[in-house]
RNA sequence: GGGCGCUUAGCUCAGCUGGUUCAGAGCGUCUGCCUUACAAGCAGAGGGUCGGCGGUUCGAAUCCGUCAGCGCCCACCA
């Protein structure tokens, strides 16, 4: 069959994945082999594939294919995630488009419209992984709202409220203004923000003196309730004890002490709103303060503002701060820059806000979670995030679980008609417990009230690696036993505190065991300038597009060349055009040893040795792979791979056994090269899987169903004589190189053949070329017709060192003594100045002393090869001017 | 305000417990080759006083201190 003269991805990717598909070879069942499972970070259900995703899931794929060779049960199970706040965002979005309120619909319209959204975009995303190469049982897809983790998330909650590690209470949480829900602590983020410090004045009751209070907010002193002092400022004596009136409100207030308040910000008066801050919250609860709640839900001024009543809270700053000019109760305003917190989602300032909220109390967990990742029980890649976990489970806070939405898991408390609730799995096991607590029997279905909340998307994935295994509904079954603990996560350091320290808690808490062994932290993909990618910047590729563009191995590639764990990685086109270079790399030279014609005719010597050579750097090489596999260090595996193959590989070994144009190849080297040419694709499978896939199936007869995918390989340690005859290629290689770079300073042409002078006293020197093959392999490599040993060079010939042995090319009048001499003299006085620097080692008796017996051993060894190099070099110079 | 990390060739990065794998790799650059596998290629070459300063040591890119610059995480200073 004839191979096209340039790889095409299009042709093969597709029909590889169907191949694979349809032969199930990504399907895996709990057997006797050693299991490797991975499950994905469920990306959103209408997520669209990005080039953060193709990262993570491309080292996935990696780690996946690598363990399915080794001979493992390997087992990627996919998924996606409701991500409730995200999707009924959108739903909102779409439906206020069709001129339709979330709040014109019941909850069971919405989330009709929701799953209509869900089925419509839902697992686009995982259809794009495909394109990739993604090996994943597709089988077992998985979602975090189907029927069993559903059910495993109700069951969880009902179990932990049971413990008492669950309850209800009403609690100072981050509102959102925009979602109209409460959000947890980790999902605020923080940002700088340039605002204004607003001076206000409140008079003192009945007297014509007023303090300054500094604020950002001057919107919120409708919820004034107290003025804050610190009792040991100097300056704020005067007002102990006093009363004030809050500006435009007119309210009396009392002037608080509490060493809470900083002396030195602002005026060291501090306006308490305890409805609306944290701080202030607190100091209300110690002082027992009123609360005043002047916001609506949307972050509009509510009725008990008394002011400003249904405007936004944003249009009230600016408003207010006119009133109060007007009034002269402003004393003046100062540029600011503050830390506001921000929803993660909607990006809208949060707004502390009091609220009824279901919480899950979390220094039990931490107490679980936090010693199998400080003893390496389970290991992070990179380890320094260990210290940022141990951070954040040390200042453990409990987490509000609920949320005021309707798309997610919906709280399974009801509530009885006289007060008081019930936690249940059914709503039939409510109606039994309500009965039992009541004592009503007249009760029935219809009396219940369920929790309108939906709890925190991350509690359903908390439980992931254990519910896509049955392991909450269906302890002990054979599949939970069989794949957990899974072998690795992957996934951004930017969710370990939302899901990867939970899954640990949810791990030890369910399983009695870590979820996972090795968590594989990646980092974040940034365009080559750095930046964050971003649709605003519009410098995110469209990963499908690259793939177009490049093939998937080429963008596999890609995103590798410059990804450790954990460091952000430079994304750059270019890299995956290197990759998409690598394949025509890879498919030419497999046209090359397919193009050969072979013979019965006797096995060159040169080829024989070289095949042991190769056969040797093979497992030298595959052992590195490994090692760098172990580690994590896949761009680095990925780079000796590549190395491998092109310089070793194509640049040497064929080169080295490649008939002359025409020839035939005897058929022994012909079917060695093949072996390695197979053992090359099954090493680059795991990074490469297409092009490898259809190489392999080139390489040989098939039977159907037969895949790279499920072939094995093993390669043997290196044995000591194996090392040597690396050795010997190399130095090999190093003279052949030397004869090519005097070839290229004098530019002369392949063509032209060149002789070799080994400058050598002892004739029977035991130099490498005196190895027949070896000498074979170098005059072929370097288009050598004699190789002869010499005492004296020709005085025409240019020369160079390997080790402590010369050599020489004749050049006839091409030489140019001249730049020779000049050539040696630099070289003689590079090696007296490397000498100097070992004498005056060797002379420090201190040195003589301290250092190993090794290491000095070695200073004399150079000292000696050093000084033999010198005086050729001198000799040589002296014949040459003679 | 605390914590973590980074600074090595033009770019992106290796360099683990101080001494031959210590100054490396890939890409880019330069030079020469369209040599029938591949110009998406081949051969060769140049390029860094390892951020600055100080210290420990016989010996420092590697350990310690300090300064400078950059990045990330956490934190209730209005």
């Amino acid at each position: 069959m004839e191979l096209a003269s340039k790889y095409n991805p299009s042709e093969v990717e597709g029909k590889w994945y169907k191949y694979w598909e349809d032969h199930k070879l990504f399907s895996s069942h709990p057997d006797d082999r050693e299991p490797y499972t991975i499950v994905i970070p469920p990306p959103n259900v209408t997520g669209v594939l990005h080039m953060g995703h193709m990262l993570n899931e491309t080292i996935q794929d990696i780690l996946i294919r690598k363990a399915r060779m080794d001979g493992k049960n390997a087992c990627w199970v996919p998924g996606t995630d409701h991500a409730s706040i995200a999707t009924e965002a959108k739903v909102v979005n779409r439906l206020a488009s069709q001129g339709i309120k979330k709040t014109d619909l019941t909850r069971e319209q919405f989330l009709e419209h929701a799953w209509d959204w869900t089925n419509e975009h839902g697992g686009i995303i995982l259809k794009q992984l495909r394109r990739l190469g993604a090996s994943c049982d597709w089988d077992r897809t998985a979602f975090t709202m189907d029927e069993e983790r559903s059910k495993s998330v109700i069951r969880v909650f009902c179990d932990l409220y049971r413990k008492g590690l669950i309850y209800r209470g009403v609690r100072m949480v981050n509102w959102d203004p925009k979602a109209l829900t409460a959000l947890s602590d980790e999902e605020v983020i923080y940002k700088e923000e340039h605002s204004k410090l607003y001076y206000l004045r409140y008079y003192v009751e009945g007297e014509d003196r007023y303090a300054v209070v500094a604020t950002t907010r001057p919107e919120t002193i409708m919820g004034d309730t107290a003025m804050c002092i610190n009792p040991n400022d100097p300056k704020n004596q005067w007002l102990k004890g006093k009363r004030v009136i809050v500006p435009l409100v007119g309210r009396v207030i009392p002037v608080i002490e509490d060493e809470y308040v900083d002396i030195e910000f602002g005026t060291g008066c501090l306006k308490v709103t305890p409805a609306h801050d944290v701080n202030d919250y607190m100091l209300g609860d110690k002082h027992n303060l009123e609360s005043i709640d002047i916001f609506n839900d949307d972050g509009t001024l509510s009725p008990a503002a008394g002011l400003y009543v249904g405007m936004d809270r944003f249009d009230v700053r600016r408003q207010i701060e006119k009133d109060l000019d007007e009034a002269g109760l402003l004393e003046k305003v100062e540029a600011y820059t503050n830390k506001v917190g921000c929803s993660e989602r909607t990006g809208v300032p949060i707004e502390p806000k009091l609220s009824m909220q279901w919480f899950l109390s979390m220094q039990h967990f931490a107490d679980i979670a936090l010693p199998p990742v400080m003893n390496d029980e389970i290991r992070f890649y990179p380890s320094k995030y260990k210290v940022t976990y141990k951070n954040w489970l040390e200042n453990i806070k409990d987490w509000c679980i609920s949320r005021q939405l309707w798309w997610g898991h919906r709280i399974p408390a009801y509530y009885l008609p006289g007060g008081g609730f019930v936690v249940a799995e059914t709503p039939e096991e409510a109606l039994r417990m309500a009965i039992e607590q009541t004592g009503n029997t007249n009760l029935s279905m219809a009396d219940l009230r369920q929790d309108e909340d939906a709890l925190d998307t991350w509690f359903s994935s908390w439980l992931w690696p254990i519910s896509l295994f049955q392991g909450i509904n269906n302890p002990g079954n054979e599949e939970i036993k069989y794949y957990y603990p899974t072998s690795c996560l992957v996934t951004g350091p930017d969710i370990i505190f939302f899901w990867v320290a939970r899954m640990i808690m949810a791990g030890y808490e369910y399983m009695g065991t870590y979820p996972f062994r090795d968590v594989y932290f990646t980092g974040i993909v940034r365009d080559k300038l750095g930046r964050k990618m971003s649709k605003s910047l519009g410098n995110s590729p469209d990963p499908l597009e690259l793939i177009d563009r490049f093939g998937a191995d080429g963008v596999r590639m890609g995103m590798l060349l410059s990804a450790p764990a954990g460091n952000d990685i430079l994304f750059d086109d270019a890299l995956c055009q290197q990759g998409a270079a690598f394949c025509n790399k890879i498919w030419n030279a497999f046209r090359l040893v397919k193009g050969w014609q072979v013979a019965d005719i006797e096995q060159p010597q040169a080829n024989a040795k070289t095949i042991a050579w190769f056969e040797a750097k093979l497992k030298a090489e595959y052992a590195e792979i490994e090692d760098l596999f172990s580690k994590y260090r896949l761009s680095e595996a990925l780079m000796t791979a590549y190395k491998l193959f092109t310089d070793e590989f194509s640049a040497w070994y064929l080169e080295i056994i490649k008939p002359a144009y025409q020839a035939p190849i005897d058929r022994n080297t012909y079917e060695a090269t093949l072996r390695f040419f197979e053992t090359l694709m099954k090493i680059l499978h795991p990074f490469m899987p297409f092009i490898t896939e259809e190489l392999y199936q080139h390489i040989a007869e098939r039977t159907e169903g037969e895949s790279i995918m499920t072939a094995t390989l093993h390669l043997n340690p290196l044995t000591e004589q194996e090392k040597n005859l690396i050795g010997q290629y190399e130095e090999a290689k190093q003279i052949i190189s030397g004869i090519r770079a005097v070839r290229n300073a004098k530019n002369i042409a392949q063509k032209e053949t060149l002789k070799l002078q080994v400058v050598t006293t002892d004739t029977e020197a035991r130099n490498i070329t005196h190895c027949p093959a070896l000498g074979a392999v170098i005059t072929k490599m370097a288009n050598l017709d004699e190789i002869s040993y010499v005492q004296q060079k020709s005085d025409s010939a240019s020369s160079f060192l390997i080790g402590t042995t010369e050599y020489a090319v004749p050049l006839g009048n091409l030489i140019d003594t001249e730049a020779e001499l000049q050539k040696m003299q630099a070289e003689v006085t590079r090696l007296e100045g490397f000498l100097n620097g070992i004498k005056k080692k060797l002379s420090n008796e201190k040195f003589v002393a301290n250092a190993p017996a090794q290491v000095v051993e070695l200073e004399r060894k150079k000292q000696a090869d050093a000084e033999t190099k010198i005086a050729a070099l001198k000799e040589n110079i002296a014949a040459l001017q003679h």
